[in-house]
Formats: C-alpha cells, structure tokens, sequence
DNA sequence: CTCATGGTTCGACAATAGTTGAACAGTGAG
DNA sequence: CTCACTGTTCAACTATTGTCGAACCATGAG
C-alpha cells in the first residue's frame, strides 16, 4: 500500500505501552531472543535459539511482537535484517525495567561460568 | 488440623518464574490491581477498579492468576480476605522488578501537555 | 536478466486466556 | 441454628495468541 518501503513501522518512544513490554517479554522464546540481544544487534536468522530451530514464521511472528511493543528494532541490512534492543528508549520509558528483566537470571538454568548477567540475583 | 483449611496456595519464591510475572502484570487490570495494593494490604472488594466494576468471578480469576504467579499473596482475614503484594520475594528473585513496573506512570493516559515525569513513588 | 538468499506476510488451525453467571463454602452476626 | 456476606470454583463461551506451511518481496550475486 505505501511504496515499497522496506522500513517496518516502530511505535513512538512516547507511546510504548507498559503492558504491551510485559506481554512482549512474557514468552519464554521472545525473553531469550531480548536477551541474545543484550550484546548487540544480531541478524534475524541469529536469533534462534540455540539447539531449537524454529519455523521462519514463527521466528518473524515472535519479532513482530517484540517490535510492536517497542522492545526491538528491525532494520534492512542489506539481504538482512539487523534486530537490536531499543534499550534507551526503553530506559527512558521505563526506567530500570530493562536491567530488571534482562539482568536476572534464566529460571533454572544455573549454567555456571555464565558471564552473560552483571547482578548476580538471589542469595 | 485447625479448621482453617481455605488457605489458598502459592508458590514458594525460589520457584517464581519471570515469564509468569511478566505475563500476570501485562494485563491492565491486574497492573492496576498491583499499584494499588503498593499501598498496604487490602480487601479483594477493594481491589475492584473505580469506577468500573467488574463480576466477583472475573477479579477472582486475576487475582488467582497473579497469586500463581506469585505476585500477590491472598490470606483469609476473618470473613473476608486480605490481598498484598509479595513485594520482599519478588525484590529476592527480581531486583527492581517492581520498582521499575510499578514507579512508571500508568500508561501515557492521554494528558496534554504531559511530559513524561518518570517518578518512583515508593515508599 | 535470472537465480538463490533472508525475511515478512497470509491463511488456517490449535492452544491458551478472558469473561461471566450460577453454584458452593467459610465466617460472623443475631 | 439460620441468615447475610465475602469470595472461590465450576462450566461454557468468546477472544486472543501461538504455530507453521506456503506465497510473496527485496536484495545481491553471477
């Protein structure tokens, strides 16, 4: 409908919605993809999760949520797509919640020797 | 035995899960139920949204979701029963969580002129 | 150009979650 | 005890989400 624009639409900083964050980051699969996103930007075909391929589709549908609830950007690149935490935005909206989420750690995985989180939750 | 076999269950705090915590406070409602238990313990009548009230068995289902969650711990007290927020068990396992979800301003509702004034009311 | 690649979108289906009235249960008051 | 009150549970229905194959669309390579 609107040209051949390959920019997908990214909700306002002003308008991203807190309910929409914690629902975007309620799936087990989304909240592992905002986490590989901690380091930087990755391609969309590197969001995978480690072990478990999941359907291309299903893969765009996860980002799609993310995105819309403002969690993530999604860039052309190129043939690619580079998707990448929109963590200041986010850390304006709402402060702290970012380092909360991403910074505890993966339920029960008490994967030792994991240099991925800066607060050791949990005593 | 002590008669007083109505105590409902919930989860022990090692075992809380942020995708479900996530899940639980991405619902308006039961945000809203969450802010205003920040102030003390209350009633599940008083838990009822001004103005809008809703049927005894839909707030009933939110607050059960929340509980299982482990965001709200639901005691009997007398006839009727006490709501709070499990604020010392999710500040264990999530360290800022709550901070960060409940000192933001609730959802940009439509003020002019506002311009975001991120304050963390805790007290 | 043609072709292969990386991702999104579409459409259908399954699974989960939200809503609600009615039934049920514990408690305090009279 | 009996009744009114508070809130949970049950069951049925609706609505939203998740999943995934197939179609589609840009782009870069040859």
């Amino acid at each position: 409908m609107s040209g051949t624009s390959r920019d997908l639409a990214h909700p306002d900083t002003a308008d991203l919605a807190l309910t929409d964050v914690l629902f975007a980051l309620s799936d087990p699969s989304r909240l592992a993809i905002a986490r590989s996103l901690v380091e930087g930007p990755i391609e969309v075909a590197a969001c995978q999760p480690a072990g478990a391929e999941i359907p291309k589709s299903t893969l765009s549908h996860h980002l799609k949520t993310l995105r819309e609830a403002g969690v993530v950007r999604n860039v052309p690149h190129g043939r690619q797509r580079y998707v990448s935490l929109r963590r200041e935005d986010l850390d304006e909206r709402f402060p702290g919640l970012l380092a909360a989420v991403l910074g505890s750690v993966p339920q029960e995985v008490d994967a030792p020797g994991n240099g991925l989180t800066p607060s050791p939750p949990l005593a």
